[in-house]
Formats: C-alpha cells, structure tokens, sequence
DNA sequence: TCGAGTTTGTCAACTAATGAAACGAAGTTG
DNA sequence: CAACTTCGTTTCATTAGTTGACAAACTCGA
C-alpha cells in the first residue's frame, strides 16, 4: 500500500471539509455530484480533490460508474486511514479508550480504572493512555472526550459546567487536554457524543433532524436539529428524565411521583419488582422466561418510553427517532406498549414516526468520543 | 427629509447582510464594534456600510458616543424607512394585512373577509390588497405571509403541505404570491411567525435560543435553536397541543384525556364551566370577579400551562420561553399555579426559566409575516 | 498648550476562494 | 464512425476579505 503522506499541519478549507464530510456520511461520489450537491462548481472540486488526495484523506477510485450517458465519472471514497483519532469515555470510576479511522472504524480499545476522580488525575491519566496507544498508533490528529455532565462552548472554549458523577464543576477539560496531548481536543456530554455518531455514522447518517434515546442507567435524549446537535443555552438539552408519565406512579430518587425514570431506567425496571438482591440481568431473565412480575415491569418502562417518544416527536417533528442504550431490552420486552404509547401520546396530525432501535455495546460510548474528534476535525 | 433612494434591485451580500442584523437587533453600533462583534476587519466594515448607507439603508449617526479614549466612534444606525414590507395573516375567513418598515414598525393595517376559501381567490385578494397598498406606501420589498399549516421548504421552494382551515393542501403559497405581486414573497406557520418575530424584534432580541407559547383558541409553541425557527421535517415542530397533563382530566376534541388544550385553550376555558351560552370574554370577567368555578378553570390552565413552559425547558434548555397570545390572561390569573407547576415538572438540575409575558394585539400576527418578509430579505 | 497615547475610519495593495468559459476525455447511441 | 452527453481540467476574471499604513479625533498628563 502506498505509504501515508505527513498529516500537513495544513488546515483543510470550507470546502474541503464540506467534500470530506459529504464522502464521509453519503458514501463514495464523484466530483460532479458533490459538486452539484453542494452547489459548487466542477472547477472548484477539481481544485479541491487534488489537495484532499495529496493529503491521503481519499482516493481516486479507480472504478467508474454508470451513468446513463456521457463520460463515466471517476468515484471518490474517502481513506479512512488517514487520520486517526482518539476517543475517551470517562465514567466515575473508569476511563475507556479507543482509537478509530476517519470512519470512526475502531482499531484499538483499551480501559483501566479511574486512579482518581481530581481532574489533573484524569487529565494526566488521559494522556498516558494518547501516548501508550500512540505508540502503537501512530498519527493520532486529535481527541474527544464524552462524559456525564454539562459542556457549553462559550467565547470559543468549551467549559464543562458540572459532571455530577466526578463532582467536576467550571472545568476546561478540553483544553487542559488538548495542553497535555498537544492535540485540538474536543469534550462533550456522552449523550450527546453518542447522538453526533449516530448522527453522522450510524442509522442517523444523511439526515438534517433526528432525536435519540438512550436507556440504560438513566435516561438521555439528544436532539440534532439543522445537522447540529442541540446544546441548550446551559448544556442541558434533553433533560427529559423527568417527564411525567402517570402522577400515580412510583417515586423516583428525586421525588417526582411516575416520571420518566421511574419506570425506565433500568435500577426502576428492578426496582419494581421489589425484590431484594436482584440485579437487572437476572430480571431481564425473569421476564424472558415469562415472569409475570418482571415482565409488567418492562410492559410500565414500554409505555413510559413511548409517551418520551411521542413528546419528542411532537416537539421536534424530525425525520428519524433512534433507541438505543444497554437497557435497549424494553423494546423488544414490549414492544407493544411502546407502540400504544407512541400512538396514544402522539399528536393526532403527525406523520408515523421513523423509529429506529439500535444495538449497544458499551465501547460505543468511547468510540462516539472519537467522533466529536472527527466532527471538531471537520469543524462541525 | 432626503429623499429614499431607488431601492437597486442590487441584492445584499453576506457581510452586508450580517451588517444590517446586527443593527437591527441590537441597535445603533459603530463600524469597529460591529467588526468586533462578526470578526471581520475595520476594512470590510468600511466598504460595506458605505454601500449600505448608498443604499438607504443604514444612517451614519452624526452623534458621537464615547469610548473611554480614542478617537471618538460614529455610530451607525438603521434607517427603517429604507425599505417596506408587507405582512399578511390569512384565517380562515379574514385577511389581515400590515404595511411595516425595515424595524417591523408598523405604519398601516388594513384588514377585509376573505371572498372564498380557494387558493387562486386569497392569492388574487393578497395581490389587490397589496395594490392597494402599494399605491399609498410605495416601495414596499417583499411579502410573508402567516397562516395556520405545515409549511416546508424542499428544494428551495416553500410548499404549504397543509392547513386544515383553509382546506389547502400541497400549495405553493409564497411562488404564486410572489408571481402575482412580482415581489420576493415568503409563506410560513403563523406561531413561527410569530416566533421570528419576537426573537428579532421582541424581547427575544439577541439570544441564540428561545422558545415561544401562544395561548389562545389553540396553544402553539415556536422553537428558535442557532437563532433558527425550528421547522420540523414536516413543518411539525411543536405541535404540543396534546400533551397530556392529568390522565384524569377532561377530553379534548380529539378524544384525549386531559391533555393541554382541553386545559389551555380559550374555548377550554369557558367549557369548563359547563354553562351553555359564554363566552372566552364573559368568563375572564367572572374570574376577575372572583367567580370560583371560573378562577378554577384558569388555574388549571395555568397549571397545564406551566406542564408545557417546564417540558419544553427541559427539551431545548432555551435562553428564554416567552408567553403570548389572545389567551395571556391565564398568566395572570393563575400566575401561583403556574410557577408550581414550573416548579414541580422542571428538571430538578435545570436552571431557573427566563420567563417572559408578552401582552398580545392581533394585528402582531400580521406583523409577523412582514417579519418573515425582513427575515427573507436578510436571508435568514 | 502641546506632545504622547489610543482608538477609529479609510485607503491601497495583496490573497484566497470561487465561478465562467473553453476544451479534451471518455463513454453511448444511431 | 459521427453526433451527443457528461465529466474532469485548465485558464482567467471576479470578488470578498485581510493586512498594514496612515490620517483623524479624541484624552491625558506634563
């Protein structure tokens, strides 16, 4: 294989970025048609395409493709390899690490746990592991960090305001990172990490609005609207663990009576069971084998994620809903709640809703830091 | 008073544009503050406001405001009555319409009953009343349009999917508009109307996010996320008026259980009362009066009320949610039962809501299509 | 009062991005 | 094989914007 050209410090152009991005979420096209998709001229792609190969970001596709007549046009695709990124996902007591291509294709993983929860720990643990995973990968162009808690970008630096999980507050993590590193580097609240990659490499891919659901732990929402995700003015977008669902229900640790989490999150989904010593695995089990207890417990979490999806729907109208999480088990469990609900609490008016229920694994969480690694490298 | 010059058909650039917006939502700035404020150099401000200034658009202010030091600014201030704009609401049986200048003051109402519900009559009708008009305040710009329905844009062009008033569907209301007056024309859902209105010109002036609630005979939410009314990919966005908010309330027209409107809008209200022959106007009186089976209504339409301003807080974390609408009064009858349930359905994390009430005229709905017209015309 | 300092607005020269137009390349079709 | 179509490239012009120098218009302090 030809050798990678030196990643040129060269920042690419808005027209560079926009190509790449568009080979990047739309697949392999040729000049003329990004050109056409991104109202530019032939000339300008031309120009543009050659800087791109120069840099090893993509190929001249020696295939050609039919069009119905004319000069067959030459397919670009992007090269994934090259560039690589870092992405990280911080839990409390656990840091996960992974390395991706351009693609946000993982090629390597790695976790240990957290040596402590002070930020300049976590900082200089970060860039322990950028250096023993640059070692072996070498051409690392940048990192990202996801993790619980609230990232604003105000006066262009990005401030984590609160991370109540590691009881961070007001802290710069990106740049103390990118200090470290040497690198850009980019943090973000793990949800809405996670709602970028679905956006840009997963079922996400090519639409302007969507919304996703994660359950698991909680319950998170992010929203992309325009091709951005949503940030609120405080970080806070997608706050919608509380949402009320039936004002008889049961408790949640902050006193609402059957919000959201309540019913949903999975310590809920145990919970109701009211049995001590289960964890949510064996419960999961139970309502597998037809456990009537257990599977009422999921049919409630069903319902309560139906009526988050048909609010969403009716507050944002987007193209594509997307479920996913570790706690994804409910819309298999019941999924004829879920749909009851959906039905029931959407606006009478509105289109059927694009529902997409994605699996998880739990390096996704790491891999979609590597992608605000991406998008911030693409500057989007 | 110079005379306006001729609006040349010259259409704005980009810097010229993001010039203008600036003047006109934060006010009277000098060249190097607003070079500041876009990060451009001195030099294109220079270039570009005096074009601007050319044109009639913008005023070089022979005030002088001081800096600490320095040679002292000219401040630049815009000229509203460079340009007009025709704003028009269309209900179901009327046609508002209002001639405003580039501040979206405006300087002549005008309204007439609509002679049918077909689309070739209201476009004929919108074009006479624009002659009609044009004939007393020449020179007028553009024309937007407001009116109940899902509007989208595909393709650049703007398609009235559907408005179940009027009975229109898959129209493309702003093109034959804008053919029959020969004048750029835009057509919108009246809440974001009135949504962009108040986010340029109203006290959502300068934020980057907002949300806005109508109250009145339907309840409407208009979302600005990026300083962009959120549409929705089928012109849906917002459509909230079934949230549910008691399980054990009331049933709306379209058979829900206590859900917003049957709490929130006006004919809600005066239905609660279970008294044939009221009135909206008759059973404010009787609140106001101290009437208890009225005060109840409103109090739990500010209850309702309060269940949409904390939901929508805890989706979009907005800078600011502003109330409006024919219905306002509910704020101020039900303010206690309001806040409560703020209080009791925000996110226990959220920061306190920016809260804003707006009094309401019904020519503001005219006004907001000339706003959606100012908007257009500063591509935005 | 006057010179030093500061910020503004302007001008001229330069740069980078992009488009228009013309053209050769590479296929299809009759 | 000639006519046609579409693609990719080259050349040249245009244009939006920057940089840097400079005069203008003020304040402040000696």
């Amino acid at each position: 294989m030809e050798q990678n050209r030196r990643p040129s410090a060269a920042p690419l152009s808005g027209l560079e970025r926009s190509t790449l991005r568009e080979l990047l979420i739309h697949g392999p096209k040729s000049r003329a048609e990004i050109a056409r998709e991104l109202g530019m001229s032939r000339a300008s792609l031309t120009r543009v395409t050659r800087t791109l190969i120069e840099q090893g970001l993509i190929a001249d596709g020696p295939l050609e493709l039919r069009g119905a007549t004319g000069r067959p046009s030459e397919v670009l695709r992007i090269r994934p390899e090259g560039r690589r990124f870092l992405g990280v996902k911080l839990t409390s007591d656990r840091l996960f690490a992974v390395v991706t291509d351009l693609a946000a294709q993982a090629q390597a993983a790695y976790d240990e746990p957290l040596v402590s929860q002070s930020v300049e720990d976590a900082v200089a643990q970060i860039g322990g592991v950028y250096e023993r995973l640059a070692a072996e990968h070498p051409g690392i162009e940048a990192v990202g960090i996801g993790l619980a808690g609230d990232v604003v970008s105000k006066g262009g630096q990005q401030i984590l305001l609160e991370s109540p999980f590691l009881g961070w507050r007001e802290v710069p993590l990106a740049e103390l990172v990118s200090e470290r590193v040497g690198l850009p580097a980019t943090a973000e609240n793990d949800t809405r990490a996670l709602t970028a990659a679905e956006h840009w490499f997963g079922v996400g891919a090519g639409y302007e609005s969507m919304v996703l659901i994660t359950v698991g732990t909680g319950v998170g929402v992010g929203i992309v609207v325009d091709g951005k995700v949503v940030t609120g003015a405080n970080g806070k977008a997608g706050n919608l663990e509380h949402l009320p669902v039936e004002p008889t229900g049961p408790r949640c640790d902050r006193g609402h009576r059957g919000c959201l989490v309540a019913y949903l999150a999975n310590a809920a989904i145990v919970g109701a069971l009211r049995t001590p010593g289960l964890d949510y695995a064996s419960v999961l089990q139970l309502a597998r084998n037809g456990d009537p207890a257990a599977r009422q417990a999921f049919r409630d979490a069903g319902h309560a994620l139906g009526v988050l999806a048909a609010t969403l729907a009716n507050t944002m109208d987007p193209e594509k809903i997307v479920i996913t999480g570790d706690g994804i088990a409910v819309t298999e469990l019941a999924r004829e709640e879920l749909d009851a609900a959906i039905a029931a609490n959407r606006h009478p008016d509105g289109a059927p809703i694009a529902l997409d229920i994605q699996p998880f694994e739990f390096d996704e969480w790491a891999r979609a830091g590597a992608v605000l690694a991406i998008r911030d490298f693409l500057r989007f």
